[in-house]
DNA sequence: TAGCTATTTAGCTAATTTCCTAAATAGAGC
DNA sequence: GCTCTATTTAGGAAATTAGCTAAATAGCTA
């Protein structure tokens, strides 16, 4: 739960998860849209890898990262579940 | 956004959330249940408060503090929308 | 094997965060 | 005006985070 929200706390890594909604991509391909090093990038990768929001498969020499928005949702919605929002209340953006 | 993300990435704070769900309290009432000083809870309630999460009443020498749902609603369920994440896919705890 | 590309690890610095104790502030009651 | 309680502000130490460059690793391909 908490490395979930560390992970979280950065817009960097939160980007990212944006970025993975539409399917995996390599990490050259994410570091691609940010203003940091490379070596920057695999940090905030190992992060939210730890925090379990993304998987990373190593083949032919690229690393190919995808969401795991199952742990996304648990954490988050756990949380949310836990202030009383409902799925029913959560009409924000509708 | 990003100051919500920030401020929910601390236990404490996500705690104090979670203690005002059931109405306004005092900052010492809050205190209480933890186990670090009072200045030290002063700060978190600042950081919540910057973020908007939090709204203080000063009143009678105390400050009750008390929860702003719809910040924490548009920043966390507008990024979960932004992830794909309807209320319907989002049934978690149920 | 050598070289190329993709990515991470190492080592470092600067900034931020979290916590503490001590002191300041503000309101209430004597 | 004091004094008590509640809370914040100030100042500072320790830990963590985020960024960098340079070097290491891993898997191709020639």
């Amino acid at each position: 739960m908490s490395d979930v929200f560390d992970a979280l706390s950065h817009p960097i890594r939160r980007q990212v998860l944006e970025l993975l909604k539409s399917g995996g991509k390599t990490a050259g391909e994410l570091a691609d849209h940010f203003p940091v090093s490379k070596p920057t990038m695999s940090g905030h990768f190992a992060k939210l890898k730890a925090a379990g929001l993304i998987l990373g498969e190593n083949r032919a020499g690229t690393i190919t990262y995808t969401l795991n928005m199952s742990t996304l949702q648990e954490a988050v919605m756990g949380f949310m579940g836990r202030m009383g929002v409902s799925r029913e209340d959560a009409k924000e953006g509708e």
